[in-house]
DNA sequence: CGAAAAAAATGATATATATCAAGATTTTTA
DNA sequence: TAAAAATCTTGATATATATCATTTTTTTCG
């Protein structure tokens, strides 16, 4: 929990009242590699803060899983869509390794947003960076090529490779297994 | 100015000096057709709510343009990237009609923050909305076919093609402008 | 630990879409 | 309003990457 409040208060003030908030709301959450956190047509009603682990996001398109976005401890976990517009989501949470969460729920959040003005200013922050991170995404994806993007992602988090399995990177990348295996095997 | 007070207040609760700081700090800004709103480069330190008109965001990918949104009257436009992190920006902005804005710098929004907490919470929700979007439409371009993208294009901008170029369609969907004109050639 | 399952590597082939080219149409502007 | 520029159309061809198939390697779990 520390951890949380640490990178809370980093971002802007928070009043002892907040504090006490969040100390009384905020449940941990352990949970096993390959659980879901979240399954297709649930509801994202939690917003999550990774202490320890790895989490992935991704849809099925036609059976097979596409990755979108892979979180590492110290980063705040939801499914965008569906937490932020409560509709059913077509993503799923998957832990890629054990994982030690913090967790609100969204009725939670939205109260703290009507007691405490100043929980709006964090969560502004909070979700312009997020909203920034997927900008730039987006922008690499579709402005670079598959092995330019391979390289700013090693750059971004060198240790991927040996915590993420290999077809999940390359679909993360926006390719096929196959393709990754391709561009690794040419850097030898 | 009004249109975008109404805007604001559909979102929360606006006091009176919130209200105020807006009609003392919020600029008039027309601009003609093809005029830049934004080069690379430079820096997007300005906010604007577009009153009536077009604009489009776009990149050069190897001295081509790529267009990665259009937003028309009654929206919000920033240079995501540029404007949050208040670095130099590789997105171009340029009006596609002739367009009424109202504009807002960086620097008096931020204050807005400080001065006025609901300020922080109509711009959480904004934010988020636009997150949404932006999370949607990259969902959309990696999950659907060419041909799907567009039909949901269509449908969410039924006027599109009579206001925006096919090549800047094209470009917005992902995919060239030969591709775009193949895909409405099987329509008739 | 060892069998079964999953993942990765690698070669052959397929395919959606890009690129190139050249003429037809529309828009701009002097 | 006519000439020039830009856009759109359509056909031919190229290409990056997907898909399929097979083998090798690694991981899982009874």
């Amino acid at each position: 929990m520390e951890a949380l409040l640490k990178s809370i208060s980093q971002i802007g003030y928070v009043s002892d009242g907040l504090k006490l908030y969040l100390q009384q709301h905020v449940k941990p959450h352990s949970l096993n590699k390959t659980t879901l956190l979240l399954e297709e047509g649930q509801v994202s009603n939690k917003m999550y803060f990774v202490e320890a682990g790895l989490l992935r996001g991704y849809y099925l398109k036609d059976g097979k899983e596409v990755t979108t976005w892979i979180m590492a401890e110290g980063e705040v976990v939801i499914s965008i869509l569906s937490f932020y517009t409560q509709k059913p989501s077509y993503e799923y949470i998957e832990a890629l390794e054990d994982c030690r969460l913090w967790t609100m729920s969204h009725d939670k959040v939205a109260q703290g947003y009507e007691l405490f003005p100043e929980f709006n200013f964090i969560a502004r922050k909070f979700t312009e960076r997020y909203y920034v991170l997927s900008e730039y995404r987006s922008y690499y994806l579709r402005m670079h090529s598959a092995e330019e993007r391979f390289k700013l992602l090693i750059n971004d988090f060198p240790t991927i490779l040996a915590r993420v399995k290999q077809k999940d990177v390359a679909s993360l990348l926006g390719i096929s297994a196959e393709t990754l295996s391709r561009i690794l095997a040419k850097k030898l």
